[in-house]
DNA sequence: ATACAATTAATGTTGTAACATATATTTACA
DNA sequence: TGTAAATATATGTTACAACATTAATTGTAT
């Protein structure tokens, strides 16, 4: 379905602007979806990134720092979200000895066996979703995504 | 920026997983971007997307289920979006009389001056900050975009 | 060595989104 | 015609995000 059918509108101001709407109603289509996909698994998609990203550090930890430098959608309030993180046994603080006012996180094995199920989840619908796509426009769309952005 | 650097990851498990990843970096970049954009004039991205959405169909009005099927994120909530604009004198409720379920929503004249504020000033943004693709490179980017989503 | 700036994380507060439910009205159909 | 289903919007509640501020620790410069 094209942009102009999905929010039922046939003039835009540029095809700049045009680019932006379309880029903000892709992500909104996917955020709902991965949403929802992960329900089953109690666990937010800023969860779910967090724990993609301790995972593939695991055993070693990252700083609070750390984890939000490499977060996709980077948050103001990373702290509480390891809070509910480690509610849930999914995660645990340590104490950095070297720099105490760092506070490294790590996965648990609870964690790993969760991120390998939801994870696994998320993988197939996006390969089932995204069939449509050759390699080559993949690659495509990754680059000019890239280059759209000034940082 | 490669994507690769802005989350200083280098391993995806697909390209598939590296484009979903690399979608929603884009958005929240922008979407940080507007957000910031929008704070001179006091109103939401949503708001100034309804806002959009009314005056290029003022002076006529719609009704809230057709607001939110025009909306680039699809909100269970317009109904107190709408509430703020009203607020602000930016937007006003007229009860239907042809079906008394319905309210239409007009954009008032003092709306119609903010978003021409407002717009202008995001348009003029998105002009630059996208100054760096061609016309070739934005349709591309709008049909794979379209191509990514199943409808 | 000490005072001040910078860094790192946590937290108080407020506004907004999501979800479920309620209310009012209209439509369908038996 | 009367009753149930469908539709359109509003609202109660809960959780989360944004922003500002605080607290603790470390770095820096004189």
């Amino acid at each position: 379905m094209k942009i102009e059918e999905a929010i039922k509108s046939k003039k835009f101001t540029s095809p700049q602007s045009k680019l932006i709407i379309n880029l903000a109603y892709t992500a909104s289509y996917f955020g709902h979806l991965h949403k929802h996909l992960l329900d089953p698994f109690d666990i937010t998609i800023q969860q779910f990134n967090i724990l993609r990203i301790l995972r593939g550090h695991s055993p070693k930890t990252y700083s609070l720092k750390e984890i939000t430098e490499r977060m996709i959608d980077k948050m103001s309030n990373t702290s509480r979200l390891i809070d509910k993180l480690i509610q849930k046994g999914l995660v645990e603080r340590i104490i950095c000895p070297m720099d105490r006012r760092q506070v490294d996180i790590g996965i648990t094995p609870e964690g790993i066996k969760l991120i390998a199920l939801a994870s696994e989840a998320m993988d197939q619908a996006t390969m089932e979703h995204l069939s449509q796509l050759t390699l080559e426009e993949m690659d495509q769309l990754s680059s000019l995504l890239d280059k759209m952005r000034i940082n």
